[in-house]
DNA sequence: AACAATACCGGTATTACTATCACGCTCATG
DNA sequence: CATGAGCGTGATAGTAATACCGGTATTGTT
């Protein structure tokens, strides 16, 4: 296995990012967001959706300018519920 | 053409982020860095190296978090050298 | 000199992201 | 009812990210 497939916890992951950026979007239209990110509509839906778990990073980035969102704030909203605040460390993965 | 391949600016957008991520390194060893971070050692090799200009979302917030380096702060200083302090506005991409 | 550790590079394999196209669904407006 | 806007979903296509492997070079230690 050259590539790890994703996990389902990347995939509820990417769940809760793309919920968070639909929540930021609010009321502006799907295709005026992601023009303004310089990414095409089908894939803001599908990051959205969650159907895209692991944007590209300068995809999120590019969306999070458009909305006018941290990224940090972003990932410690991302990260699993329970991790509360622990952010730097890693969830320390049995290494 | 159904992926736009990267542009030369992308992959220079590329190089100055794996420059920031070597620097924040520091004298830390590679493997160490990219097994705190979640990552294989050729990977983080290869982002440091700007061989990968567009990593995932998540696995520069892991590296962010080993390194204990701000998402924001990286963004901007990958930022294109002119600029400065833009970040909200996005270059209005001829859009 | 031999060895280990670190780092760079090339190739290979597999998965994932991104974009385009096409169709259906809902709601508002005429 | 017809039309349009906005959102959702599936298929298709092409490029990129990630990981493993082997080779090489440098440095430090014994």
């Amino acid at each position: 296995m050259v590539r790890v497939p994703l996990t389902p916890a990347d995939r509820e992951r990417g769940e809760r990012l793309g919920r968070l950026l639909r929540e930021a979007r609010a009321d502006r239209s799907l295709v005026d967001v992601a023009g303004a990110a310089g990414i095409s509509a089908e894939t803001l839906r599908k990051i959205e959706t969650g159907r895209i778990p692991t944007p590209a990073f300068f995809t999120v980035s590019a969306l999070a300018g458009a909305l006018d969102l941290s990224l940090d704030v972003l990932v410690a909203a991302t990260a699993p519920p329970g991790a509360a605040g622990a952010r730097s460390g890693r969830p320390a993965p049995a290494a």
